[in-house]
This record gives structure tokens, C-alpha cells and sequence, in this order.
DNA sequence: TTGACTCCCATACGATCGTTTCATACGATT
DNA sequence: AATCGTATGAAACGATCGTATGGGAGTCAA
């Protein structure tokens, strides 16, 4: 009703929808696929309540295309961050920056505070109760961005063995996701995020080079402190 | 139905109690609060449609009470672990050991392939959409124990500063929360799960230990290969 | 035997769910 | 002007939800 009734056929069309997207993301995301009825987010967006069904075929669809919408931008994204920081890093400490800067990308949708918050609850559910088609959050989020990171660990730091490394992304990523969690239940000040993430970096950077030969003796590459 | 009918008034309550009990825990494991309905978890149970809100007052009791069940046992558990552990662990390679057996004690729950998985899940749940009364979670599982494991940290490294350990901790168990997902999705074999364990504790132990003074140079503590 | 109490059952109630149906209004096309 | 496809609206469908109700079977004390 901010428009006029009905614009011209294809733009009235086109906003409804994205209406039914917006507000199905945010609901989704705060209270999950199977606790949001279709009445609320057609509530929510000033649509009819049919216009769930008649624009995506069934409120499960809808859930899939609100998260699709957002999967393809949010990988090309941290894999720019990820190769474009490689690319102008050089030196003892560009391990640190590379995490530094991949922990500010991939933590950047939560502290605008704007929709993106709901992105990062939607990944954690959905890693709880897949919803999605088979795979298609591995394939087109995961674990593209896993091996764009791993990749870009072993071009900084050659000597460190690949399953270590593979391991170590898991490690990083791991608590990546633990603090999206924590900050989003309780916002935290700005800077107290800032030296939760530099301390996540540190942690991660030793934890990286903390392995040369798996079974035996530590890491001792010489990158450290050279 | 298996016992007899009725047996003694007491033994026959304590047993559909329990059997709910046990049902719904798993069901709330699977599926969520939201997404399960009293319907499912009697007739799991055997039990009748009404037993729920005449031995619990309600869906939402029973769930608590299926959660409260695990939640002293579970942090006596690790606690006792941890103390223990500490108690009987000297030398240089303390806190790996300590790391080593909490990890092993936190994913024991996940492993026996028992009833324990749900309890797990319903961890996981409960920190994406709370649902106990305010404060009953942490106050009761999660507080005590991250206090006891950075103690224990601190008793084995007393040069490491008190607040970085503090954070290391959650980065150690933010490794693991990550682990028991993965491990509850796609149950990975025991020797896999073993390595992926040790990695953990290589990892973050490593980067427990990449902090002498925060801001400035690394941690040289000259345990470091002693 | 009676009464109280505990536990369980079958059933019903009101609410809410996702989806379907039918009717209408508009712009574009012929 | 007549027609068609698109977008929306109001209303209803059948299913399922959590909870409430009333009664029956069993035990125990008086």
C-alpha cells in the first residue's frame, strides 16, 4: 500500500515478491522454517495471504529462494576478500592479515545490524535442520570458500602440510561461527568484538604453523619470528 | 504395555514419566521443540495423549524437565574430568594432556551412538533459539565449566595472561561444538574422529600458548620444546 | 465397604496451520 | 470492444496442534 494499488503490471508484481522475500528472510531467520507461519510473513509484507503460493508454489520454496538469493553474493564475496588480500600481502605476518581480514568479512554481515543479521542465523540453522535441496549449502557456500581459504593458507605459508591446513580452516571457521553466535544473542560494543576477532586471529595464526610433520616433533619453519 | 498394565501405583507412574521422558528427549533432539508435537512423543512413549500435561503441566515443562535430567550430570562430568585430570598430569606436556581428555569427555556423549546424541543436538538447539528459563543454561553447564577449564589452564601455564586464556577456551570449545555437529550429521569413523581430535588439541593448544603479553611479541615461555 | 488418591484412557474443544478455490481488477493484445 | 494473462483479494478446506474434561481402574487406609 506505499505504492499505488497496483503500478504497472510487471513492477507491482516484482515488489510483492520481494516483499514476500524480505520479510520471509527476517522471519525465517528469527524463529526458523517451521515456527514462521505463512500469515505472519504475508502480514508482515502487505501482501494476501495467497500470494505465498501463487508467486513461489508453497512456503518451503519461498524458504529456498530467500536463501538463495543471498548464497551466491555472500560466497563470491568472501572468496574476493579472501584472493584480493593475498594478492597485495606479503611478508612474516600476512598469515595474521589474511585471517584478520577473512574474520572481518565473514563476521561484516552481523555488525551492520541491517538485514544481514539474518543471513547468519538462517546458516546456523540451517546447518542444524537442513532444509535446503541436497548439498546445496555445501556446494554453493561451504565448501567453495573452505578451499579458496585453505588454498590461500598454503600459498602464504608452502611448508605446512595440506591436511593440517584443511583442518586448521576448520578450526578458524569453527570459531568464526561461535562468536556470530555469541554476538548475535547479545550485541556486543564494537570494540570488544574488535579484540575477540584479533584474538581469534592470533589464536588461529599459532594453531596454523603449529604443525610441520603430523605425528612428531612441532613446527619449525623459521617464519617464526624470522 | 511391556510391564504389566498397572504394577504398583508408584513403579507404574515412575515408568511412563520416565518413558515420555526418555521419548521426548530424543524427539526434541531431532526435531526441536517446535517441530515436535505432544501427539509423536506419547505415541512413541506407549503412553497416553493426556500423560504429558498431567505428569509435566504441559509441553513446554517437558521439555525443560527432559533438558534439566542431563544438565547436572553432564557438567559434573566434565568438571570431574578436568580436576581430575589436572590432579594426576605434571610436565611439559600438561595442557595438551588436559585438552586431550576434556575434548575426549565433551564428544563422549556423541560417540556411544546411545541416547547420548540428543543431548548434543538439544545443546545446539538451545543456543540458537533459547528456550529454558533465562540463565538455567548457562548458569548451570556452560558457566561453571568454561571457569573450571580456564582454571585448570592457568594452573598448568600460570604465565599465560588469566583474560587470554579465558578466550582460548572459547575458541577450544567452539572447535568442538563444530566437531559434534559434523560428527552428528554424518557419523565419521572412530580412527577419523580420533585424528580430527588431535587436531584440536595441537591446534589450540598451540594457540593457548601464543600469548605472553597481548599486544607486543609472542609467548616464548620456553615450555615451547622444552 | 466406603472414600480418597493416583494413574491412565478416550474424546472433545478451540485455535492455527498450509493450501486451494473462486472471483475480481488491471494492462496488454488482437 | 473483446479477450487473455497476470496479480491480488476474500473465504474456505482439511489437517494438526496443545490442552482440557470426565470417567474408569487400581491401590490403600479407615
Amino acid at each position: 500500500m506505499l505504492t499505488s494499488p497496483h503500478a504497472t503490471a510487471g513492477e507491482g508484481a516484482r515488489a510483492t515478491r520481494d516483499r514476500l522475500l524480505d520479510s520471509a528472510e527476517r522471519l525465517f531467520a528469527q524463529h526458523g522454517l517451521a515456527a514462521t507461519s505463512v500469515r505472519e510473513i504475508t502480514a508482515e509484507a502487505g501482501a494476501n495471504l495467497a500470494a505465498v503460493n501463487y508467486h513461489f508454489g508453497g512456503k518451503h520454496q519461498l524458504y529456498v529462494e530467500s536463501f538463495r538469493r543471498r548464497l551466491g553474493v555472500l560466497r563470491e564475496q568472501r572468496i574476493a576478500t579472501i584472493t584480493e588480500t593475498l594478492r597485495r600481502t606479503r611478508g612474516a605476518r600476512a598469515l595474521e592479515t589474511l585471517l584478520r581480514a577473512f574474520a572481518e568479512s565473514f563476521l561484516d554481515p552481523l555488525l551492520v545490524a541491517e538485514g544481514g543479521r539474518c543471513l547468519m542465523r538462517m546458516i546456523q540453522r540451517e546447518m542444524l535442520d537442513p532444509e535446503l535441496p541436497e548439498g546445496m549449502f555445501e556446494g554453493e557456500l561451504v565448501g567453495p570458500v573452505r578451499a579458496s581459504l585453505a588454498e590461500a593458507v598454503l600459498a602464504i605459508e608452502p611448508d605446512l602440510p595440506a591436511d593440517h591446513v584443511r583442518r586448521a580452516v576448520e578450526s578458524f571457521i569453527a570459531q568464526l561461527l561461535h562468536l556470530a553466535r555469541t554476538l548475535d544473542r547479545a550485541g556486543a560494543a564494537r570494540s570488544e568484538t574488535a579484540a575477540h576477532i584479533e584474538h581469534i586471529v592470533r589464536f588461529s595464526a599459532a594453531g596454523f604453523r603449529a604443525c610441520a610433520h603430523p605425528p612428531g616433533r612441532r613446527a619449525r619453519t623459521r617464519r617464526d619470528r624470522g
